[in-house]
DNA sequence: TCACTTGACGTACACCTGACACTAACCCTA
DNA sequence: TAGGGTTAGTGTCAGGTGTACGTCAAGTGA
């Protein structure tokens, strides 16, 4: 376009995407993790990720890795960078600055399978993982807090969720991302303040008695992150 | 260390950083920026950043490059991460990512002057600044965000300040950073509830009623960045 | 000494938050 | 069908927080 290059001073490094995908199951809040299947740290769980490809933007990096290693298809409007690793000696391959992103998926996207260089994909305890390859537990924890902030001022629990859903349930979803127990007076009191829920009219039967069931309310928009 | 090697789908891009800093001059937020005395962008004004070196933590890239083109001399604590800008087209040389960092002046670092590959480097209204080069002004608008959000859970303001200060004085760092108006009468009792303040016992004549002057309270940390 | 400027202070109200205990509705089993 | 088990659903009060607003105090300078 210019002519221009790049001057001989600038480093060359390489840039590689990290995701932390988020979702709930079973009440309990899961991260996304491969099992290595390469060196270094073969056979250890990592978050997804890898090197962004020359004219590819970070989001669609993220995308693709997300893709390609656990199967899993996100939208972009699901997908948040937020901060990036660049330590010298986080990598032994090399200078390897990272780009990471928070994920969450909505309701619905569950099976996931290895692919590309990794063994394996499977969700697992995002308070509680096993231990992470290279700097990703740092990676993790960073992104578990930018997701308990998120949480406060956006709709996001609502997409953890499909389309109706019970008070409780919803409940759960904050309880499973801030790792403690709400109030169920106080959450529905709040909840139901904002405005941001209609009841479908129907309930849903289970062991006790039956919950109200809800959705989203119209021309509430999701956060997107 | 291990004889790994990058491995060959490695993209290898240009890794920069950038640095926008604030200071308080005459009740204004000021940003620190740089005219460009170099292609692309000779003559703009730019926020002062570039290259990591090898071996060189990104934070440290910062302050490096802080010193050189504009000789302020800043401390880490001071100096936070926010964003990395890596769009495919915001660089015309090549694929250039940058990590922006958000600097606050402590108070009295005034004197700047070009150096390095800069013409010149002058402090300018943080709020309202002239036309930027690349996507600084996306960056700098980023940053601001980034900025008011700190001023309300850390002891920011303090750092724009002297060590003894008057109240008025205070409000006017918080006024100018937010760019709006507050009620002084309020923002006393916000300020003096969270004990941070110990009057100083002088006062400090001006124009009108002469204004109490404080400092800041003893064991109150300044707010790492 | 009077007008002007700026600092300092208190009150009243709306709102939000968190603590807290009981009733309602349904299922299952004896 | 009655009763026990289980979960859903509700109201109130106290304390704190944020905001709006009027008034007096202490200087300066004409």
């Amino acid at each position: 376009m210019t002519g221009l290059a790049l001057p001989p001073q600038a480093t060359q490094v390489g840039l590689a995407v990290d995701v932390a995908a988020f979702a709930m199951h079973g009440g309990e809040l899961n991260v996304l993790l491969v099992q290595r299947g390469q060196l270094p740290h073969a056979r250890d769980w990592a978050l997804p990720g890898g090197f962004v490809q020359p004219g590819e933007e970070l989001h669609e990096a993220a995308l693709r890795e997300l893709r390609t290693e656990t199967t899993v298809q996100l939208e972009p409007r699901h997908l948040e960078q937020f901060y990036t690793f660049g330590e010298v000696g986080r990598d032994p391959r090399g200078r390897i600055v990272s780009v990471a992103h928070l994920a969450v998926l909505p309701h619905g996207t569950v099976s996931v399978s290895g692919g590309g260089h990794t063994l394996e994909a499977e969700w697992l305890s995002a308070h509680r993982p096993p231990r992470l390859a290279f700097d990703h537990q740092a990676i993790l924890t960073r992104a578990l807090l930018r997701l308990q902030l998120r949480l406060e001022y956006a709709n996001l629990a609502l997409e953890f969720l499909p389309d109706t859903f019970t008070l409780p349930e919803l409940q759960g979803v904050y309880e499973a991302i801030l790792d403690r127990q709400l109030d169920k007076r106080n959450f529905r009191k709040r909840l139901l303040a904002q405005s941001v829920l209609t009841p479908s009219g129907e309930r849903r039967s289970g062991v006790g008695r039956p919950a109200q069931l809800y959705r989203r309310a119209k021309n509430v928009r999701v956060a997107a992150l």
